[in-house]
DNA sequence: CAATGTTACGATACACGTAATCATA
DNA sequence: TATGATTACGTGTATCGTAACATTG
């Protein structure tokens, strides 16, 4: 499970379809319904109800978006505070 | 940033050298340093002082070890939360 | 038939491993 | 000179995008 296949299945939670996450991506629907396939299959579970109306989460797409979107938080939060620690010298508080 | 720098770094962290690293993860040191170099190329922080005795956290390596490993355990849950929604089916508790 | 998701396929980019190089105790 | 990190380089895999296909409202 890759940090691109959670950033993916967000965007595609929150659009509710391939193409509008695909272009709110700037990539083509291709890729995005692969890493989706990829990332169900990973889990061995579906995450979404396909229609020709868009992509509808499953209550298990559900439970994996409130923890992805922590994920996503928390690799904000590691960064930042890496950068700050070393902007941080002796004792010199930021 | 993706998911398998994070978990390089955190075994490099703990073992405190890319050979012993390696090993433990099966792979070879090669990988390793890339992977290392590429994550603090893209954080633009140095996150280890390299010596010929090994890897040595620096206090930026330090603040982000403790989030990533908030990171990875995060992500295991969010797997365990979408198998566990998946197993449970209208009203039966797991 | 128009919009959505999926599959085929060719080209490019990424990541590994072996081997060679650099640095240091 | 032995150990550890880094760089060079060739190769195999993965991922993208275009195009073709399938489905459904």
């Amino acid at each position: 499970v890759s940090f691109s296949q959670v950033q993916t299945f967000v965007a595609v939670a929150e659009e509710g379809s391939l193409s509008r996450a695909a272009r709110r991506l700037r990539i083509s629907q291709p890729p995005l319904t692969r890493q989706i396939h990829a990332l169900e299959d990973e889990l061995g579970v579906l995450l979404f109800a396909r229609s020709s109306r868009g992509m509808r989460l499953l209550p298990a797409g559900q439970a994996f978006l409130a923890r992805a979107r922590v994920v996503l938080a928390e690799v904000d939060g590691a960064i930042a505070a890496a950068r700050q620690a070393a902007a941080t010298v002796s004792g010199r508080p930021d």
